[in-house]
DNA sequence: CAATGTGAAGTAATTCACAGCG
DNA sequence: CGCTGTGAATTACTTCACATTG
């Protein structure tokens, strides 16, 4: 295969690269935390200190959405604040729906950060006929058998799978058949969908087992280079490596 | 602890790619499902398929861990399955504590992901002492004042974060300074830690607001231009972004 | 001035494409 | 032959460094 590739056009208009979209979260939470505390402006290199990036970087992601800063100022907190919200399309109401109401999907009914941007969890669902009916976070659980018609009626293009990995193929199926094109899941199983349905997956043991593999990186080279004047590099992180302080892995 | 055992054969794996490392317990996913159903050999092509990733991509990451393939016939699945293991350092125990028993971390305590890959929930621990004896998961809840006897006592060097953002630094300090290198942070806070300890995050909104954004983007498009070119193959995305590869074909 | 915004340079990751081996 | 393993080409991302501007 690979013959007759759609070419990626060079239209650059709105071409957010994927990478920026990825950290415009991480600059809203720490823009919210700095607008609670009523600040009014903030430079790029102090809000990137705050976000746990570069400040170059800060400023290159933040010139794919426009010029709001101020040259010998810095940017409006609220402004921003406002201007990556929209980009995000965080301005809208996102009705969600909980697919899985175990241990996880319950956390996830639970968790403030949902709400407080624009996510609101328009239903809970599971196929425990037992837990029907019963309150999670607030919200009466519903059984599977109403999916589609939950979806439709609440207009619902987000799904979020937290069920036992046999059962997320299936649920994912019916989630886009019902209309969903956007799937957050958390079972870990690589879902197949259709073209044109964004699938972002968070498997809680995989952020575990990049951490082993540093951990057990460590120990050995603690051990082979006792000389440990490490670098004193890199209070950079963010973006795919661990978060904190990269362990100068580079200079060889 | 982490004393300098040398428990390490002449790797040269020194390098890896940090995307490859972050794709690796993806493939041993795959290969483990493969294992399970007996399957003796597969191919870069159809492990690929199943791990949702590219097969040059994938010769590509094996290729810094080393020739394990045979080429004609493909991979080994069981060998592959324990190099892989190796090279992640899930061949040997990693006792883990969980810190704030919340919804998550009851979540967390109760993921199977964890213990079929080496991983030991040592112990859990909340501030809460309400929550001190209450068994989740089987295993007692334990105190805050525990905590760096706990550390000490199992050689603890990975520990899960799951309070809420206002306690995160300071469970952080304490675990750091009780001896944990190695942090996965559930919390919504950047954490400050000291050269040589590595963070890793999960922000479940961060996850769903990434969607949001390509969910607006493709209403928007939607409107514009109705033509529809069809793109490319099925779910390829995993790790970053979502593939999408939507034509963003709009004129300035 | 001080701090943004950005070309240019540098680095990493992905994909191609095919030599070479079993 | 089929499929791996890998240099080379390509594409994406990051960082530098500084002209520009309020």
């Amino acid at each position: 295969m690979a013959t007759g590739r759609t070419h990626r056009p060079a239209t650059r208009s709105r071409g957010i690269p994927e990478a920026t979209v990825a950290r415009l979260p991480l600059y809203l939470r720490a823009l919210t935390a700095l607008s609670e505390r009523s600040v009014p402006t903030v430079s790029s290199e102090e809000l990137a200190a705050a976000a746990g990036v570069n400040s170059a970087k800060l400023r290159k992601d933040f010139s794919y959405l426009g010029s709001y800063g101020t040259r010998g100022v810095g940017y409006d907190v609220e402004y921003l604040v406002y201007q990556i919200s929209r980009e995000l399309g965080l301005t809208q109401d996102w009705p969600v729906v909980i697919v899985g109401i175990g241990n996880l999907g319950a956390a996830l009914a639970n968790y403030g950060g949902f709400a407080s941007r624009g996510f609101r969890v328009a239903a809970l669902i599971d196929a425990d006929p037992a837990m029907a009916g019963k309150p999670v976070a607030g919200i009466p659980v519903q059984h599977t058998d109403e999916l589609e018609k939950i979806i439709d009626e609440n207009g619902v293009s987000i799904g979020v799978i937290a069920t036992p990995a046999g059962a997320a193929q299936q649920v994912c199926d019916r989630l886009v058949a019902a209309g969903v094109t956007s799937i957050l899941n958390f079972a870990p199983t690589v879902l197949t969908v259709p073209d044109g349905v964004d699938v972002r997956k968070v498997d809680l043991s995989i952020e575990l087992q990049i951490l082993a593999f540093h951990e057990q990186r460590k120990a050995g080279e603690e051990a082979e280079a006792q000389a440990g004047a490490a670098a004193s590099a890199a209070q950079e992180n963010n973006g795919k490596g661990p978060d904190g302080d990269v362990p100068a892995v580079m200079p060889a």
